[in-house]
DNA sequence: CAATTTATTGCGATTGTATTGCAATAGTAT
DNA sequence: ATACTATTGCAATACAATCGCAATAAATTG
C-alpha cells in the first residue's frame, strides 16, 4: 500500500521531531496548531510504527507513547533503549541506554519494552 | 488499615502462587473456582502490591499482570528483572534477568518495568 | 456468645485509552 | 481533468480499570 504525503501526518512528525521525546497520543494533539480527529493520529502513528520511523512504548500508566526512531552511535539499526517517564513534566524521553539480557535461544523475543518511571533530572 | 482474611485473597493468591507466572486479573478470574467479581480481584491485588507481596508488570498489551515477589539468590529485597510475554500462550513469567543500567543521579528511579515480548521456549 | 467496629465485597456506573466501520475527502498518477 | 484508492472524520464500539455506595462479613470487645 502506497503512501501519501498529508497535512495530517507532516504535523504529526513535526510535533513529534521537536519534542524529541516519546508523545502519547493526546499530547500530540495538544501539541498540534491544526485540529486532527483522535482516530486518525492514532492511525497516522501506527502507520509510522510499520514503516519503522516511530517506534512505540507502552508505560505503567497503560498508556501508549511514540518517539523518532534514532539510529545513534553509527549502528545501521536502532538499538532497543530505555525510557524514562517523569511523572511531574508527564514526557517520556528515549534515554541513550542500551538494554541488555541474555535470554535462552529457545525464546524467540519480537519486542522490548523497558520503561524506568519517576522524576527526571529537569525536574528533580 | 488492618488486613482481614478472606477467602477472596486466599484464592487469588492460590492461583498465582500455583501458576509461577504474572496473570492479569481476567486471566486469575478464569482460574478461580469460586465467583468473584472483577473490583474486588483489582483491589486485592492492588491491595497485595502495597503491602509487597506481588508486584506489578504493564505489558506490551497495556494490560496489568501481578506476580508474586519471590526474593532469589540470597538477596533480601526482590531485585527488578525482566519479564517475559509469550503471545501464543499468552501468560508472563518472570525471568532470572535482573536489569542493569546505569542512570545520571540526577534522575529519581521509581519504578522499573521491563518486559520482551514473543514467543516462549514452550510454545517456539 | 452476642454486640460492635470497620475492612471487604458486589453491583452498577463511570472513566479513559484505543480501535473499527463506513461514508466523505483528497493525494497521486495517467 | 479523470480515475483510483489512500486517508480522514465521525460516531459507535471494545476493553481495561476504577469508583461510589450499600450490603456483607472478619475480627475485636465485653
Amino acid at each position: 500500500m502506497k503512501r501519501r504525503n498529508t497535512p495530517t501526518k507532516e504535523a504529526v512528525m513535526d510535533v513529534l521531531a521537536k519534542s524529541g521525546k516519546a508523545m502519547s497520543q493526546d499530547a500530540i494533539e495538544q501539541h498540534i496548531d491544526i485540529t486532527i480527529n483522535r482516530a486518525t493520529i492514532y492511525r497516522v502513528l501506527n502507520r509510522f510504527c510499520e514503516d519503522g520511523i516511530l517506534h512505540k512504548v507502552v508505560a505503567e500508566d497503560g498508556k501508549q507513547y511514540f518517539a523518532l526512531c534514532k539510529k545513534c552511535d553509527g549502528h545501521k539499526k536502532p538499538v532497543h533503549h530505555f525510557h524514562f517517564r517523569c511523572t511531574t513534566c508527564d514526557t517520556i524521553e528515549c534515554l541513550p541506554i542500551e538494554v541488555h539480557f541474555s535470554l535462552s535461544e529457545a525464546y524467540i523475543v519480537e519486542h522490548v519494552n523497558c520503561v524506568l518511571t519517576g522524576t527526571c533530572k529537569t525536574c528533580a
